[in-house]
DNA sequence: TTTGCATTTGACCGCTCGGTCAAAACCCTG
DNA sequence: CAGGGTTTTGACCGAGCGGTCAAATGCAAA
């Protein structure tokens, strides 16, 4: 096989063995250290492979930390799109949305994180986040045609980024402001019924509005 | 005059010219060049001053750190107060306090980026940060008493997360989601008759829940 | 002028980082 | 078995970091 390092470019798989075994040990630091914690020497040693592979495969740390990024993003897309793809009225489908959302933020706390992280210091991978948020900005948009205005305050970009402020946020402001059982089971179905509320609130405004 | 270092304890002032100089210069390269940036040796040289004393004034480039992070909210609260302390019905005061919250995060992006960084990151100044947002979550709390039950989805805690996620989150996802211009004034206005038609929204959508 | 303390300096230490690279190990094919 | 490409290793490099400290400087009182 050849060097792996320039055999691709945008989102495609990593098949060989040893380099999965790499990316998942990044994610699994990530999980349990958080972004300083990652070091190429300390994701090979979890990795159970010389630092050198870490270059080989991945050309540098920031190359690997993009694909850890990817794989984040890939599931996160199909999540959402699975919601996005549900059947009935804008009402219906905008709940089942934020639903797929919540669930999503839940089972990857640390992808929100790493996330608000990099858009609040404008790390190194500002490029590959904007395109991915971008992308869920235009899911949005087309749902909600129709309903909003194109523009203005009541816009489906003001939504968008309120929305999304309103279902990020709780998992990272949450803990500091309510203790750390904000993640618990219940209080995470208080949220839910929080941001439901919300949503209606918004669309009986925006009805009204019309 | 003592070695600086342990002179003082809590949120106290910095008085002595060169520690000052320090002080600015580390705010300075926060706002210009972000954290990652921040270096004692740096800082000591925008101060125009030896790396040296950046340790005999501060003990440590995390003390340093803090004393900006200080000085950043004791503006912020003071400019808090000032809204919460306004005359009138709780919906001209909610009116105001937005507006003041928004004035100030126009004023200092660089604190809203920081604050959201240091709780994505579970950084190293959570304590600082959590004091800080719990006495701003507190000031809510007691505006909005009689308006939102006191536990559940409608709870005061929840909506006060969700408007500062509202309000703050537009300061960093804005730029990414829709471009530079984001924070030109023209485009702040709209977000602003925005973000008072949210505000407007939930506490009708209060009322008539009652 | 001398003495003593507070202030200021910058060379220096130990450490970790990302990244390189020559050599070793592995593995397939002839 | 021999040869040759691929994969894997880990010692090594230069750079930057936070932090220390002995020495230099400034300064005011005796």
């Amino acid at each position: 096989m050849q060097s792996a390092s320039d055999s691709e470019q945008t989102s495609s798989e990593v098949t060989n063995e040893r380099a999965l075994a790499i990316l998942d040990a990044a994610e699994e630091m990530l999980e349990a250290e958080g972004v300083e914690a990652l070091s190429a020497r300390a994701i090979a040693q979890r990795a159970g492979v010389a630092k050198g592979l870490v270059f080989y495969y991945f050309g540098s740390t920031q190359e690997l930390f993009e694909r850890v990024l990817e794989r984040y993003y890939e599931r996160h897309k199909a999540s959402l799109e699975r919601a996005f793809a549900s059947e009935g009225d804008t009402r219906g489908r905008l709940h089942r949305v934020v639903d797929e959302y919540l669930d999503f933020m839940e089972e990857n706390v640390t992808y929100a994180r790493i996330v608000q992280q990099q858009i609040a210091s404008a790390g190194p991978h500002m490029g590959l986040v904007t395109r991915h948020l971008r992308q869920v900005l235009a899911m949005t948009r087309t749902m909600l045609v129709g309903i909003t205005p194109s523009r203005g305050p009541r816009s489906a970009e003001h939504f968008h980024i309120s929305l999304s402020a309103v279902v990020i946020n709780y998992f990272t402001y949450g803990p500091v402001l309510l203790g750390e059982d904000a993640l618990d089971r219940r209080a995470l179905d208080e949220r839910r019924a929080h941001v439901h509320w919300v949503v209606d609130t918004w669309l009986d405004g925006l009805e009204h509005h019309r």
